[in-house]
DNA sequence: GGACTGTACATCGGAACCGATGTATACCTG
DNA sequence: CAGGTATACATCGGTTCCGATGTACAGTCC
């Protein structure tokens, strides 16, 4: 009986990353905004009317409280802090994505980023095996019908260029898979 | 006096396959749709109720006209067919890209599928230029204070992948970029 | 002291998103 | 010939997106 926030697919990795953020230090949303804005800013900005109403939506669900203090500099602050089932919602979270947080790369990196939070290191490895599962199916970005096209193939320079660099990123991330797999099944022994 | 046909990041990008896609030749809904699935699809699966609407918006806007067909297996299908201003629109979108196309590799990669389109080598160049000094701009996903940090520096096995994956990206594509631009300015002398 | 920048939030409203659902035809399989 | 799958489109409606705009205070620069 898996209870759903959001219905929205970009909402759902705005509302992981607040989640994230705060399960460190209550933070207030300026500060949130920023470190959102460094994970993620220089490839997708997210607005400001877009992070208050999230905000909000997880208030409202009862996943972190607001309690008002004075502005140090400016308005008041919303300082905002995880309850105990904002804690277990990221938790659920990041052992439990949604498909697109597992095939999409800017919502993988978001997940990347906070799953240590999740501290089974057993539910860690589960996380990254969807990736690599995902990685090994051979896909391509291009066919001729229903045969993938590898990039030497591919006359058009800039097609064969999406190829060369996905490929790159996938054998960088499969190593890196391998090893960390590698790894947190030796601590789970 | 540039024209905005879509206010929305992700319809943008829609648009743009839809129009890349039909440069080549007329398609209907159905077709085209899995052309989408194939180029994005595995990463950002394209719902039929985001990709009617949209050829709807483009068919508003003057961009494409449907042609009322026989359907040949099923429902009588709508045959698609760029407009001289549709043309026009698919390579003012190519050459001016958004921001956004630039940095966010998933819209990229829709962009670098059809940037042949843009027939001009300087044109395209000017595209290519504008990713590397995107890519050249140091940014990280993770600072200290404001100090970016590198993945020596990183801790947390999970964000030093974040940082090795994207280290391993970057390099290959700032390879390929510098390799094309060579390629493509050397036609232009 | 006026202009600008940075901090810190908020609301409004039109546009876009997308799961659910519906309609219809054609083919294949047991 | 019923049931499933593939083709081919369409609408509805609650939710989310996000640019524009507003409020308010503090510090900096010329």
């Amino acid at each position: 009986m898996t209870r759903y926030i959001s219905l929205r697919k970009n909402a759902a990795v705005l509302e992981l990353a607040i989640l994230g953020f705060l399960y460190d230090a209550p933070l207030h949303g300026y500060v949130l905004r920023r470190h959102i804005a460094a994970l993620t800013g220089h490839v997708r900005p997210v607005a400001e009317s877009t992070l208050y109403p999230a905000i909000k939506r997880l208030e409202k669900a009862g996943l972190l409280v607001r309690a008002t203090e004075p502005g140090a500099v400016a308005a008041p602050r919303h300082v905002l802090r995880l309850t105990e089932e904002g804690r277990r919602e990221l938790k659920r979270r990041l052992a439990e994505p949604a498909q697109r947080e597992i095939t999409d790369e800017n919502n993988w990196f978001t997940l990347l980023a906070f799953l240590r939070h999740l501290a089974d290191p057993a539910a860690q490895a589960a996380v990254l095996r969807r990736r690599l599962a995902f990685l090994e199916e051979p896909t391509s970005f291009f066919y001729d019908g229903d045969r993938p096209l590898a990039a030497e193939e591919v006359d058009d320079p800039f097609r064969r260029g999406v190829l060369t660099i996905a490929r790159a990123t996938s054998r960088a991330e499969l190593a890196w898979l391998r090893d960390t797999l590698a790894s947190l099944d030796g601590v789970g022994r």
